[in-house]
DNA sequence: CATAGATGTCAACAGCGTTGCGCTACGTGG
DNA sequence: CCACGTAGCGCAACGCTGTTGACATCTATG
């Protein structure tokens, strides 16, 4: 009785955790062109689609897996001995690509906690970033969820875009150069005015802005610190 | 032939685009515990659920429209007479504060564009604030655009959040007290000394923080702009 | 007064996540 | 070395979702 559950893989199991994980990401891979579905999983697999729950609880527990190799993958991609800035920045700029690399993946998950490895390493990277720019304590604390809350919300918008069917996404974006133009100059005057310039503003060049945004305030905070300090 | 569409409302007409966007407010304020179906809005009104296609194309279109709905009583709560600086820190309060309330709606609707009139006057209030910190042209368009984005993205963040399911709720938020507790203390020394302190960041200070983030990051480029014009 | 169009009901479809049952084949205890 | 317990998988089905087409009704208008 009480048997350790043992963990030697049989040698007639078809599935492993990994492999549906691996299945699960070039499913994401395709994007809004195909559906990230427990049934479509089961087709990639060669297998009944519901040979799925003999390793996974339900599709929240794959989909938090799934997750934390994504995350992984965010942190393969920074390189070592950088400063905290740019540790910050390649941080942000690798969850973006592969938020957008496996879209239906960061959708759900960016309101999640995924309470795995690479979740952990991925916050002592921001926690170590924040002390490194002179913050401890309940500041650092702070400020790793105000950065861990931004990318995970600005990746997790991103990606949900890219995942709306094609039709839906053509109507948004035109909608600068079509019902922003044709808006009452009386009424939205400053619409009016700048109709151009707003269709004209690029993802990246907000992605960016925010970015700098979230170190400009970590600094600032740091700096307000190390004032009260030296005037102690 | 091309007849004129009659707008004149028949009288035997039980429903009306605006009771149903008012049912679907009623159902979207019930939060995890009422799903916002077109079942469950059809009951809410009384009426077979396939009635509202007779009113709205499909469930997006009417979703578009009860979010302009909830635009509307953000800027209900916006007084007059503010300043640029308040200006955005009321919309980002009453964001939220919306958001929160009809989550369903929220979550959805957080990476989409509504083209209809609330957001117009939306878009309006947020190019004024920035056109008042000294921003114009292409700096104004990308500003609105980084205010906008950051203020949607996480209000829809925090709408999907309190839709979960409770128990995936309490998973999620008492990870920081169990999970995030038990790591290695080599691998993860700064999660390790930081444990409690992440535990009790509230939600409130992370949303001060990046509000504040976004009016520096404004005040921060119109000062280099009158920088070099003053050296011009 | 007749008719065309708007409105509402009903049944049904395809797709979703998930569950219970039955079969097979493996690893291990006796 | 054999029998048994069970892990792994396939199959059918359930309840849920948004949506469609056929049909009925009722109203405003020519």
């Amino acid at each position: 009785m009480a048997k350790t559950p043992v963990r030697t893989r049989r040698s007639g199991s078809q599935l492993s955790p990994e492999a549906i994980i691996e299945a699960s990401l070039r499913i994401a891979a395709r994007g809004s062109e195909d559906a990230f579905t427990v049934r479509r999983l089961g087709e990639e697999l060669g297998a009944d689609p519901t040979a799925i729950y003999r390793h996974f609880r339900d599709k929240d527990e794959l989909l938090l897996s799934v997750a934390d190799r994504a995350y992984g993958e965010i942190l393969e991609g920074i390189p070592d001995g950088l400063g905290w800035k740019d540790r910050l920045r390649a941080l942000a700029g690798g969850s973006l690509r592969v938020a957008l690399k496996y879209p239906a993946v960061a959708s759900i998950t960016a309101s999640r906690t995924t309470r795995r490895i690479n979740e952990f390493r991925i916050v002592e990277l921001i926690l170590g970033a924040v002390g490194e720019a002179g913050l401890d304590g309940a500041d650092a604390a702070l400020y790793y969820r105000v950065v861990a809350d931004a990318l995970l919300a600005y990746v997790g918008q991103s990606a949900a875009y890219v995942l709306f069917a094609p039709e839906i996404r053509a109507g948004d974006e035109s909608s600068w150069r079509r019902e922003y133009r044709m808006v009452d100059p009386e009424r939205f005057p400053a619409i009016t005015r700048l109709g151009t310039e707003l269709a004209e503003v690029s993802s990246e060049a907000v992605y960016d802005v925010r970015v700098e945004a979230l170190i400009a305030a970590i600094e600032a905070r740091a700096a307000s610190l190390s004032k009260d300090a030296a005037r102690a």
